[in-house]
DNA sequence: TGCGTTTCCGAAACCGGTTTCGGTCACCGA
DNA sequence: TCGGTGACCGAAACCGGTTTCGGAAACGCA
């Protein structure tokens, strides 16, 4: 006597979700396609084509579809439209959590770059947080429920396995940031090794010659990049490339804070240092003032990521920034020129990042009496002009 | 001679994605219900139901498709069941981005515990920034095309237009924050009040009796709240309700220096000044440094937030935190309850902020002699112990 | 006026699931 | 032995669109 069939328990409720028919204002709306085709005394698929704009309707007719549908306020239903078209118009966006001090700042901006440019051209942006061991799981399931077209990949590293799994796929996909395969797949990325270059060169011009740089992990790709630019530049002005000058850190600020103090331990410390994001920064200058010395006087700080707070510290943090809701719009763009049949490996781009010089870098301490300043400062300006 | 019929022009070339059927090993996959049917001879429906654990299927029946439907890699289309179902198993959530200063920070956070709560349910979020002029067209585009089935909100304001406008519609959803209609709507909100009547209190304790107070806007609902919970603690303790102590600002970092500058320029300056977030803290402890003062020996400052960076800067930030990733894991239950049939005015909660005492805040100047620690520093722990 | 094109729309098959409704058949007690 | 009752599964109608295909009417030209 348990009755003839039953759909298995499901601890709810009836909800009863009001379905606005007939106000006594306005028309009845008519949300289904068969019930304007009804109305308009016209087949489906002819008003579903006059609606998609198909070249086989009489303009007279198409005139008189778009009408009516405005009219009554048709809408079609985007999973209907899915089901049919076999696309989700979905891109999904997995953010790393499991890594504490996550970038935030930056993703907030990115984030709207992304949905936007995409919400213009009727792109939904799903967004999961990695939940727990394994970092693919949640592609896995969001592929394998065919809810996303494509994905959005932050954060990258040597060999990423995200990476790496997405291309054996056949998945579409872009990486902000590169990784061991650039030549691959589309890519977005801004130009660590430029950066640091440049940042390296004004350090020098202020006088520095013992300048350290405090990374952001091996495994990220960044890393690599920004370290290439900093050497390279030191070797170009003839200075001894001193192993001992590169700390890692863990982009927290806690790390940046480790790391200043590794470095000023050793027997001849830097009176300067290249952070690889900004959290690493601001921990590097309470450290460095825990060990009785002064910012910029004593040790100069140059940051990476032009994050808003930055201006608001004391001192104000000279950083690297880069436009992260422009990069968050052409990834997207680049995404989209793939979803539409574009070839991966022909999306691939490089951007600049400007030297946001505020008030932490200053000459070093045997130089400060000849202190010519190279620059000038609280001004957005590129850092370098190659030719 | 244009041919017969023709979509209309789509600027794009042909994609070929991979439709990775059958490799050598493992049997061919297979991707629709119809598919899994054939091979197990048996029909569409009774597949269906044994998948989806209807009581009317033979044990043996149930677990013989269970093992096809894995051995064979089958999962069922989201888009087939939603339609089917008529439900999107999704929900949106609209980032406010026309206001610069968004409080980035929280927003990691908050989201983090929302999609991972919602995703353990089967449900996705989906984000939007907020484009232009018109706050309320992104929530209306969602709801007509039938994208989401509920929303959250946050950063809501008293009259709040997109409550109004989603309860006149009759679409669930939760905010993060209260309205001018608590009791009409789910939300979730943390106890200003309360928050900054034990604030006010841990002043009080430390000897200020001039205490300043820069909200975040009147139109945020927030703002109400704690200016209360402020204004209540002073008339308990019998000081003067001085209306010039309160100075508006915008959540911004520059809003906070400005607001600063004007409480130190009142003819009796205060000598502590609660902060309605940290950005805005940050920002008038520079204010103040520039008018030559020190923080916190001749202004402490508290800030609200409880963001990662405020404890690397210097002063580090005393600050009030709450948890953003359970409010938004707290926030994903509730619309879920909501979403199941549960009563929308039931879902009403009050969440406790905690002060985090850093180095930001002491007594007074002239109390320093007597100084008598009433609280420890540098640890989490419960603002206030009411009953 | 006659016949081949166009133009425009209807019919119907799909997309990939869910759910209702009966129909069989085995088993039960009288 | 027989009608009644469950247990179990198949058929078919949806959900709300898209797209192919073909036919009828209107048009062109000789």
């Amino acid at each position: 006597m348990t009755g003839p069939n039953r759909p298995p328990p499901d601890d709810a409720a009836s909800g009863a979700p009001g379905t606005a028919s007939d106000d006594a204002d306005g028309p009845a709306r008519v949300t289904s396609l068969a019930g304007l085709a009804r109305h308009l005394r016209l087949s489906k698929g002819t008003v579903s084509r006059a609606l998609n704009g198909y070249s086989d309707i009489a303009p007279a007719t198409r005139a008189r579809v778009a009408a009516a549908a405005d009219a009554l306020g048709y809408r079609a239903s985007t999973t209907a439209r899915r089901l049919a078209q076999r696309r989700v118009e979905t891109v999904g966006l997995v953010v790393p959590v499991g890594t504490r001090q996550l970038n935030t700042l930056f993703l907030a901006e990115f984030l709207s770059g992304l949905t936007v440019t995409l919400g213009g051209r009727g792109y939904d942006l799903i967004v999961r947080s990695a939940a727990g061991d394994d970092p693919l799981a949640d592609y896995r399931e969001l592929i394998e429920a065919r809810k996303v077209d494509g994905f959005v990949i932050t954060r990258t590293r040597r060999d990423d396995p995200r990476v790496a799994m997405l291309m054996a796929a056949d998945v579409p996909f872009v990486t902000y940031g590169r990784t061991s395969w650039p030549d691959r797949h589309a890519w977005l990325d801004t130009d660590g090794e430029q950066a640091f270059h440049a940042a390296t060169t004004h350090l020098l011009a202020l006088g520095h010659r013992r300048i350290g740089l405090i990374s952001a992990g091996s495994m990220m790709m960044a890393s690599e990049h920004r370290i290439a630019g900093y050497r390279a530049r030191l070797a170009e002005a003839g200075l001894p490339d001193a192993r001992d000058l590169i700390v890692e850190g863990d982009m927290s600020g806690d790390s940046g804070a480790r790391a200043a103090t590794a470095l000023l331990a050793g027997h001849d410390r830097p009176s300067a240092i290249l952070c690889a994001n900004d959290m690493m920064a601001l921990g590097a200058i309470q450290a460095i003032r825990r060990a009785g010395l002064r910012v910029p006087q004593d040790v100069s700080i140059i940051g990476f990521d032009g994050i808003a707070i930055g201006s608001l510290v004391d001192p104000a943090l000279t950083t690297m920034t880069h436009d992260a809701a422009q990069a968050g719009a052409r990834v997207a763009e680049m995404l989209l020129a793939i979803l539409a049949g574009g070839d991966p490996t022909r999306q691939q781009f490089l951007v600049r990042a400007s030297l946001v010089r505020r008030a932490s870098d200053g000459p070093p301490p045997e130089a400060a009496a000849a202190y010519n300043d190279p620059q000038p400062r609280e001004d957005t300006h590129e850092a370098h002009a190659d030719p």
